[in-house]
RNA sequence: GGCGCGGUAGCCAAGUGGUAAGGCCGAGGUCUGCAAAACCUCUAUCGUGAGUUCGAUUCUCACCCGCGCCUCCA
């Protein structure tokens, strides 16, 4: 969704892009009791880690809005729809939703209810609802639990309520794009139409963006499995958030995903040749003028990425196309084919691309020493990867330090002292420095 | 059982009615004091069977396998 965030945005349009946060629901409510905080103290850390771990995956922050910040609002709607006879309440003073009154229920998930008895599967009179596929607009208060005061009686919303509540509050009755993982569609973005169209009259959102869940290491990522992992545990083992998020972008939203610690390990390859390559342009040394060729091969590649994009958010072809490119303005500069003037195409067009899939500037250091730090404080430390905290620990080796050893390694090679010069280009690796040595000098990197 | 999605090289993965992008890994080569980077070459009869068609990986049907939803878990 971040990508499709930033191309509508790089495509021009004026992007509100909302989300929404579910910080109260039966689950949060009964673990805040068991931990003996509030509701709201029990939300606020889960919260924390998901910003934090979306900003370590480089996902720009949409605006965060709260179930608990709108309980009002979500009183007067479900007041609303009573009053249409939409809704009714229950002698235990929850409110549900009457689907009866909603005939084209089941239109997104391409349901159809017209058949189903109720009571054949579903225990009608646990709940005293209408019909078994009413569901719970607000929920009576139990004892000892979370609930909030309202016109219309004592509780605390149901889970469906509050996205229909917060887009309109934030976006108005229509708005043009609900995104959400395909586990949604039934029944949360089902009811979510239901009440919010059969209140506005209108439609809801004009159109759906589901992104299939992803299998990891070919098995549905479950706790019980073991091969559930937050993006703090990967990154302690070591892989790079830049790797994660170019493993989690490189597959189009409507495929599963297999997501295997082999792919990550090909898609940190993956980034690296890319950071190359634009690590290559900008020091390259280039003979003045421009070949046009070169210019056609940037403007091509910007228009094919663009293609792959409005083409169903294509982000497997996107890619494809930036690494032609850059094979083939490799193979230029390697038969000096390349000019000056060249460059700045070919760096706009990566530009460009890294504009939506955001992985070629940052070398992912300052998130992997933040997440270094948690584990610190939370005492995870000695999970992390030897590796990790050599990134972690590496920064102390400033810019001119560099330069300096670079310039001894350089004056070694010079006289032949290779033994020296080894010994140098071997301080400098272990201090996650790469050098190279090219045709056009020395140049070196912070792996 | 109902609805839906998928099975493409060692791995990941696009795509098309006219014999298949890209990435990773591997092998060989060029370059190189070493290393790194880069480039070149090599590796697929597209799950199985049948049908439609001049021609199917691409359309249809059947079958096998995997996955999701069908539950007040968000």
């Amino acid at each position: 969704m971040d990508l499709l965030y930033r191309f509508f945005r790089q495509s021009g349009y004026d992007v509100r892009y909302v989300m929404n946060i579910t910080d109260v629901d039966d689950k949060i409510i009964r673990n805040a009791a068991r931990d003996g905080v509030s509701v709201q103290q029990y939300t606020a850390k889960y919260e924390q880690a998901f910003l934090e771990d979306s900003a370590a995956l480089n996902i720009e922050r949409p605006l965060l809005v709260r179930a608990t910040e709108h309980i009002p609002e979500m009183a007067e709607f479900i007041g609303k729809l009573v009053e249409k006879g939409l809704a009714y309440r229950t002698e235990d003073g929850s409110y549900y939703f009457r689907i009866a009154k909603f005939p084209q229920y089941g239109k997104l998930s391409k349901k159809d209810f017209a058949g189903m008895e109720d009571g054949a599967r579903v225990d009608v009179d646990e709940y005293e609802k209408d019909s078994a596929r009413d569901f719970a607009l607000w929920k009576a208060p139990k004892p000892g639990e979370a609930s909030w005061e309202t016109p219309i009686g004592r509780g605390r919303p149901g889970w469906h309520i509050e996205c229909s509540v917060m887009s309109m509050a934030e976006l108005g009755p229509t708005f043009d794009l609900h995104a959400g993982g395909e586990d949604l569609i039934f029944p949360h973005h089902e009811n979510e139409i239901a009440q919010s169209e059969s209140l506005t009259g209108q439609p809801f959102a004009r159109f759906w963006f589901h992104a299939r869940f992803l299998l990891v290491e070919g098995e549905k990522m479950s706790k019980s499995l073991g091969n559930f992992f937050t993006i703090r545990d990967l990154v302690l083992k070591g892989h790079k958030p830049s790797s994660i998020r170019w493993l989690l972008t490189s597959v189009p939203y409507r495929n599963q995903l297999n997501f295997t610690f082999d792919g990550l390990k090909s898609a940190a390859s993956s980034v690296e040749k890319l950071r190359n390559f634009r690590f290559r342009l900008t020091s390259a040394q280039l003979i003045d003028g421009a070949n046009p060729t070169i210019a056609q091969l940037a403007t091509e590649t910007v228009d094919r990425i663009k293609g792959a994009l409005e083409d169903d958010l294509n982000t497997a072809q996107a890619q494809a196309a930036v690494f032609d490119m850059a094979r083939k303005a490799n193979a230029a500069l390697d038969s000096n084919e390349v000019r000056k003037d060249d460059v700045p195409a070919l760096l706009a067009a990566l530009e460009k691309f890294d504009e939506i899939f955001g992985v070629l500037k940052d070398d992912d250091q300052s998130k992997i020493k933040t997440i270094v730090e948690w584990a610190r404080t939370t005492g995870r430390e000695k999970e992390a990867s030897p590796e990790l905290l050599e990134i972690a620990g590496s920064v102390q080796l400033s810019d001119n330090q560099i330069n300096e050893k670079i310039a001894e390694m350089e004056a070694a090679r010079k006289s032949r002292n290779f033994k020296a010069s080894d010994a140098l280009r071997a301080e400098l690796t272990s201090a996650g420095i790469v050098v190279e040595n090219t045709k056009d000098g020395v140049r070196w990197k912070r792996k």
